[in-house]
DNA sequence: TTAAAATGGTAATTGATATTACCATTTAGT
DNA sequence: ACTAAATGGTAATATCAATTACCATTTTAA
């Protein structure tokens, strides 16, 4: 009976969060939802109060889910542009998932109703990533090979030349899908113009 | 006559882009407008149609005053910091203006919506600003000042660095104003990473 | 000045959807 | 098998906002 609870519940996260993700969380109504995942609308207020409350629980749920996920590789301070390259395939990899896209999206849509949750997959998801990396680059900065910049600072130009473009699309709703050659390439350039531009 | 009937219509323009810019489409009605713009809403209708024809109108006159806005200074090749530095300037300072912001904010929003609009908004604004920057950059090479590399894709780099950042606290609907000082330090430090990364 | 036309504002209408109420049915325990 | 409790689905309620209708008022033209 516990069980079958933890079912239902885990039944109605997973259906509603297909839905957000696709159409974002105004333009998905409860009928919506449990035409999904059956079972009644009684189910969702019992479980989650109400449709914001669902929402919030879906959020968490995937932010914890990204931030657990992203076990960032070993990174090796003796070989920086292998190192950069394993760890902006993996970034990138994980902003091309459809359901990284769809959490960005939401959060960064609702994040006038949802300030404290827009605030938590912040520092669970980007920050965690930038602060990683940062930490990697200041080992190498303290090892004599990177010049001294503020560490954190380079971290976010990395991390912004390979996100910017994947989200400008996303937000943009571009259609074209995104090929994985180019966003390969992209990577490389990436990491070739930013080693040079910190190296010693 | 016809005088009044354009006064109207850009004093409709007036007030409701700012409540869109503020509040969004969604979250703004008619009667918000109205409450503003004084009228009815049957001046809104007549003129416009209905809201949506509001909100294409609103995001072509400020797609089109940003494009016609940013005027790009002459930049020069002999002289590459400085160069990068004026246009990255120019660039962050529209950046921070709100109705930069708020054309943001509600293109990204209701992209999905308005495919037509984002497009539009796209090519005009980013895409614009990055051939601009493209242009001077191919210059650059073709003197032989800098390597061989893509020249879209750096300027895309070079922007990425400049606005990630800006445009995350924008999203995530973080409070803390933006301040200048930090902008500039930013900016400045942008430069120095991307001209090294890509000078010969 | 006066009748027709335009205009403006308020009051319906409509539609969507979150939330709640209620009734039928199923389940559990004795 | 039988009663009480839980559950599930459907139907009501309530709210909000876009769109439309209508009527009073003002403007226009002769």
């Amino acid at each position: 009976m516990a069980k079958n609870k933890i079912t239902k519940r885990e039944n109605i996260i997973k259906g509603a969060s297909k839905l957000f993700f696709e159409k974002g969380f105004s333009n998905t109504s409860i009928d919506d939802i449990i035409k999904v995942t059956g079972g009644s609308k009684r189910d969702i207020y019992n479980e989650f109060g109400n449709k914001s409350g669902l929402f919030s629980v879906i959020i968490q749920v995937y932010t914890d889910k990204v931030s657990h996920k992203v076990k960032l590789e070993k990174l090796d301070e003796d070989n920086l542009g292998l190192s950069l390259k394993k760890f902006a395939y993996a970034l990138v990899e994980s902003y091309l998932k459809p359901e990284i896209i769809g959490l960005y999206t939401m959060v960064y849509k609702e994040a006038k109703l949802f300030p404290d949750l827009a605030l938590e997959f912040y520092e669970k998801g980007p920050m965690y990533g930038t602060l990683k990396l940062s930490e990697y680059l200041k080992n190498c900065i303290d090892k004599g090979k990177l010049k001294e910049f503020p560490n954190y600072k380079l971290a976010n130009f990395f991390i912004s030349m390979l996100r910017d473009k994947i989200h400008s699309r996303v937000f943009l709703n571009t259609t074209e899908p995104v090929k994985l050659k180019e966003i390969k390439e992209d990577v490389d350039l990436a990491v070739e113009i930013f080693l040079n531009g910190i190296k010693k």
